[in-house]
DNA sequence: GTCTATAGAAGGATAGAC
DNA sequence: GTCTATCCTTCTATAGAC
């Protein structure tokens, strides 16, 4: 038993709006390719195209920061995460012909100044990344603003490569993003907490003067 | 006499991509609110919306781009003119009720898969933007390969704060972007090199070895 | 080159049989 | 809860009068 047909729903939906943003996705376009109904569309969605939309930016926010909570899990030293998390998105971006990028991030510039609720539901995405990662650096020994501040800064950074490399159909500003983020956090981890334990060559404190 | 009926046309459409994207901005509301019959646009135009939509992200790039230069323009410090940009752009965000950011972000998501040419035009302006903010700090002093990598970065994180900045109706991004893409300008620089113009001694050049 | 009218397709949404 | 048929609107695009 595969999945229900709500499930189904959710998932078409998910990955269209990935690819084609919320108004380049039509519901005829969802029900076809989730195998469908059409009337099993509103049936689980009864307020229609903006209920079903604001259940998959949730949705989708939700998956994609198990997905990097995964990613970070596998990293013991969060700054190798980092890079493994902006290398992973540079590999999925090329295995999908540049097509998977950030689930939400069409839909959010499409949706801030069209729909109140939608965007709503892509701020509380956002916010919900931010105070996750925030709270992981944190965790790594990173005070709480600067770890609040550099999350949002890997969060740019990372939605913003997303725009270049999808447009550019290269991988070269996910590349770049990767490694200045991995810099920063190396930057803002206290220097007494050693990250690998094997040979890497730490990086004498510079002092001012 | 103001304008032609094609520079309304473009600078309406211009308008309304940068708040609904190109999928959200339909031909009928671009006349009306151009003030322009319907017929003169495919007289304009007559490839439609998709040569339409090319010019107007060819153009808005130029034109976002002749703004990024005034900015820099007046600013004799380049860690203070980035700066000054991304603090331009937080207050036309606030001014414009978080509707004006990016001309072409929206678009460029939008299109990336679904229409090649208009892919195209968005990738020209992306690597333009690159290419003429890397040759401006490579002037600055910065090595080519550093200036352009540090273009990339700048970029991708203008970007990537635009979507958190308009999903979030704040500027906190752009405000962490500035401080850290400013920062990050600044230590790229030959620390010889003085940004003042008072008393500016030449930076040597380097010698290969 | 301006403007109106309309075609033809696609969009979201609903009704109702089963 | 499944599925079909259909309504109404909106969209892009074209035709043709002026």
């Amino acid at each position: 038993m595969p999945s229900s047909t709500k499930e189904r729903i959710l998932d078409v939906t998910a990955d269209l709006f990935r690819q084609y943003g919320y108004t380049g996705t039509g519901l005829k376009q969802i029900v076809t390719n989730a195998n469908a109904p059409f009337g099993s569309l509103y049936h689980f969605f009864p307020g229609g195209k903006e209920q079903l939309g604001g259940e998959v930016i949730r949705r989708s926010g939700e998956m994609y920061y198990e997905l990097l909570e995964a990613v970070l899990d596998a990293e013991p030293d969060p700054v190798q995460g980092i890079a493994a998390f902006f290398a992973g998105a540079a590999e999925v971006l090329r295995e999908t012909d540049y097509a998977d990028a950030c689930p939400i991030a069409t839909v959010a510039l499409e949706v801030a100044s069209r729909s109140e609720p939608l965007r709503q539901a892509t701020a509380d995405v956002f916010d919900s990344w931010v105070t996750g990662a925030a709270g992981r650096l944190a965790a790594g020994g990173i005070p709480p603003d600067a770890a609040r501040t550099l999350a949002i800064l890997v969060i740019s950074t990372l939605e913003g490569a997303f725009v270049l490399c999808r447009a550019s159909r290269t991988t070269e500003a996910l590349d770049v993003g990767g490694q200045a983020m991995a810099a920063a956090v190396q930057a803002a981890l206290p220097p007494s907490a050693p990250q690998r334990p094997s040979a890497s060559p730490r990086v004498r404190r510079r002092r001012s003067h």
